[in-house]
DNA sequence: TCTGGGGTCCTAGGACCC
DNA sequence: TCTGGGGTCCTAGGACCC
């Protein structure tokens, strides 16, 4: 059976309440919420009265009055999750940690030193609830995806292997919405079709779901339906974006307090960015209007950028751009993100060469040819950055002048990173 | 369901270059 | 000068996940 492999799904149950209830006995056994505002999560008592994750904590309440309200302990949770992941590693040779209550293992060939698939599931969910004491969840299958679907369908607190000569025939009793990656969206889509379940799936030829949904999504479909997901288990993922938000509530919302609001998100995410050792160069702000309807407007740097002037900056006039509609609609939500991150080793952009206070004029072309220099110094300075390229100033609306030649700026070549040639960023 | 915060990936059009 | 094709980058939005 070459080629076959085995993968093991392992999900830590309401995490965020079964560390709570792990932590006070009295909470054992009644239903617990996770998180004041919004529910972060809730333990299976709750859920039993209709508590899901993510929704208000007025529903909740109004759902399960007698509910306990924890605040969440952050540091309680990475603790247990570093624990539970260490117990993983000495499991596989490969685990691919997903969030932090959630892992893919890659177990093939551990039968030839006697450890079977269902037999290391078992052996993790002992030890976890025994060194951690939490109920952990595991599913098992050829595939990540089945691997993954099995364990939904073994919480909680179970163990779910499928047998090779099972597979097929499980999945295609599922629901298409059981399928990770299926959304509410793409199930209206297929619903559309007549298509309800995994089985209707594989019933259509690949050339009719490429005809009806897309090569990719289509391709993707006859592939899942067939449970052919060649999706390795890979370890240590490069992260590919820092971000943060914060909603504001219905407001009306002062100029002030929400440039406040941006400049903290600026800080945050920078901040992140720096203890990681990151930089990127694409600036994303999120705005979601009054009616929930959100909006982002993004602008990529010529160079990468961990700061938080350069962030809070860009965003700043990211945010100008949309000033009428935030007007005239109101404002619940704004969100700052870093993406297009490069290796560690590509020249960073210093500031950026915005500034509000500017004039928007340039010096005048010095008299004497040897001014220049001065000159120059005077546009590093008007613009605060040390890597004076072009494009960013184009950028920033300064299209620099005639006098000031090619020679004068620092190229994009000599410091902009172009993907494709530098090296793949590094696993974070 | 009167609505958090953190991410990933995909699509599609336009600009620009060769 | 016109026409064409292909590739990459940027921007915006959407779907999905925990």
């Amino acid at each position: 059976m070459v080629g076959v492999r085995a993968i093991l799904h392992a999900d830590l149950d309401a995490f965020y309440a079964s560390v709570e209830q792990r932590d006070d006995v009295a909470l054992r056994g009644r239903p617990v919420v996770v998180g004041g505002g919004v529910v972060l999560a809730a333990s299976y008592e709750a859920r039993a009265r209709g508590v899901r994750g993510g929704m208000g904590g007025g529903q909740a309440a109004r759902l399960c009055p007698e509910a306990v309200v924890v605040a969440p302990r952050w540091d309680a949770y990475v603790e247990a999750s570093a624990r539970v992941r260490a117990i993983m590693e000495e499991a596989a040779p490969e685990v691919e940690p997903v969030s932090i209550d959630e892992a893919y293992l890659d177990v093939t060939g551990l039968e030839r030193i006697g450890r079977t698939p269902a037999g290391v599931g078992a052996w993790l969910r002992r030890v976890v609830r025994r060194e951690v004491g939490l109920p952990l969840t595991v599913g098992g299958a050829s595939t990540r995806m089945l691997a993954k679907i099995a364990c939904g369908a073994a919480k909680p607190d179970g163990l779910r292997v499928l047998a090779p000569g099972d597979e097929l025939a499980f999945l295609r009793a599922r629901p298409v919405g059981a399928v990770p990656g299926i959304g509410p969206a793409t199930m209206e889509r297929l619903s559309a079709f007549g298509i309800a379940t995994v089985g209707d799936l594989a019933g259509l030829p690949e050339e009719t779901l490429v005809a009806w949904f897309g090569a990719h999504a289509g391709g993707w479909f006859h592939r899942i339906a067939h449970n052919r997901d060649g999706t390795p288990v890979r370890r240590g993922r490069a992260r590919r974006s820092f971000g943060a938000q914060a909603a504001l509530g219905r407001g009306p919302h002062a100029p002030a307090l929400v440039d406040a609001r941006l400049l903290g998100l600026a800080d945050r995410v920078t901040r992140r960015m720096r203890e990681k050792g990151r930089a990127g160069r694409t600036i994303t702000l999120r705005v979601r209007f009054g009616d929930y309807e959100a909006i982002t407007r993004s602008r990529t740097l010529p160079l990468r950028t961990a700061e938080s002037a350069v962030v809070l900056a860009t965003a700043r006039e990211l945010l100008a751009g949309v000033r009428g509609e935030v007007a005239a609609r109101g404002l619940t939500l704004v969100g700052v993100a870093v993406s297009g991150l490069q290796a560690d080793d590509a020249p960073l952009q210093l500031a950026l060469p915005l500034d509000e206070d500017a004039d928007g004029t340039w010096p005048d072309e010095p008299d004497d040819p040897r001014a220049v220099d001065e000159a120059l110094d005077a546009v590093r300075e008007r613009f605060g950055t040390a890597a004076l390229t072009r494009g960013a100033l184009l950028r920033a609306g300064a299209a620099p002048p005639a006098w000031l030649g090619p020679a004068d700026l620092v190229e994009a070549a000599d410091g902009a990173p172009r993907s494709g040639q530098s090296p793949a960023s590094s696993p974070a």
